[in-house]
DNA sequence: TAATAATAGTTAGCACTATCAACTATTGAT
DNA sequence: ATCAATAGTTGATAGTGCTAACTATTATTA
């Protein structure tokens, strides 16, 4: 098959975003394949780096997953002794998550090789053109949310062999 | 739950691409409802752009959908008549991949239904950051290429209810 | 030429997931 | 006091992409 012409204006964006998502994910678990956990690093992240306590609820809403899945999610956490419930005396309705001792010790371990892989993926560009990245990553966001969607089921999982 | 600082320097940059992906899919599906098929549209845009006949394996490659998944997309797809198999009559082993008629008739809507989500998700961005943009996926892609990963099974499915 | 390896495609079986819908418990509103 | 809303939980399920083993065909090489 000879050398395609550059598709990249035809194809969805989305694809495109998928692939590299892929890639990422990739490599990220490889990179924290020494823990007990291979997914939802973020979820991690995000409970270590708020002020507050976060309940099931505002996880879901801020990582996009819905809350029985985030259920199940968290029970394997804690399961694996990464995560603590605590009941919120104020309001019984809600559960406060909060990292374990053993998640605390990791915490710096996932934070410096997210931040690394994050760099080492933007290796070769200039300051400008990363924070136009980050700003044009949120541009899109905002212009895709005003648009009518179907909600969509995404799964990125490790594949078990190779 | 006051407001958050913002996390994006924290959390892995696939975890942000993931999210963009669900709502341009979803986004994407609902615009192009109106089809018997919710998604792989690429698929099929790839077969129409490409100059030369294409082969499953060719089209596994250069969209990243192993070759047993491919097989089940194109099954849909000859099915649902958008898709024809040629065996390739120089090597037997080959089977071509074309549109039908039927495909053919709809791809000018679903190449403009694409392209105009495409504009519509980088509305308001200068040519400038557009045209950085693309470069910058591009150098993100090569540089996560060279680092050892894992494989990855990705999963995007439109849901059933709303 | 015969034997072996490599390639393209196919199929069965399966592990696993995120979702849906229905449910409990608790709190807020009227 | 009643009804509605919110947070979280659970069982069941549809559907996915993968793995591994397979056929058919072509290339290699001895």
């Amino acid at each position: 098959m000879s050398k395609q012409p550059d598709l990249t204006a035809f194809l969805p964006l989305g694809k495109q975003l998928s692939v590299l998502t892929k890639l990422y994910v990739g490599v990220l678990t490889k990179n924290l394949g020494y823990l007990e956990i291979e997914r939802h690093y973020s979820l991690l992240i995000l409970i270590d780096k708020s002020k507050d306590k976060c309940t099931q609820q505002y996880l879901s809403d801020y990582l996009k997953i819905d809350k029985a899945s985030m259920v199940r999610i968290i029970d394997d956490f804690v399961r694996k002794n990464f995560l603590k419930r605590t009941v919120n005396p104020n309001d019984r309705r809600e559960h406060w998550m909060e990292l374990t001792p053993k998640a605390k010790k990791l915490m710096p371990g996932i934070l410096k090789t997210v931040e690394e892989l994050n760099d080492t993926s933007l290796k070769g560009l200039s300051k400008k053109q990363k924070e136009y990245f980050f700003e044009t990553l949120s541009v899109i966001s905002s212009n895709l949310i005003k648009e009518p969607a179907n909600r969509v089921i995404i799964n990125y999982k490790k594949a078990n062999k190779q």
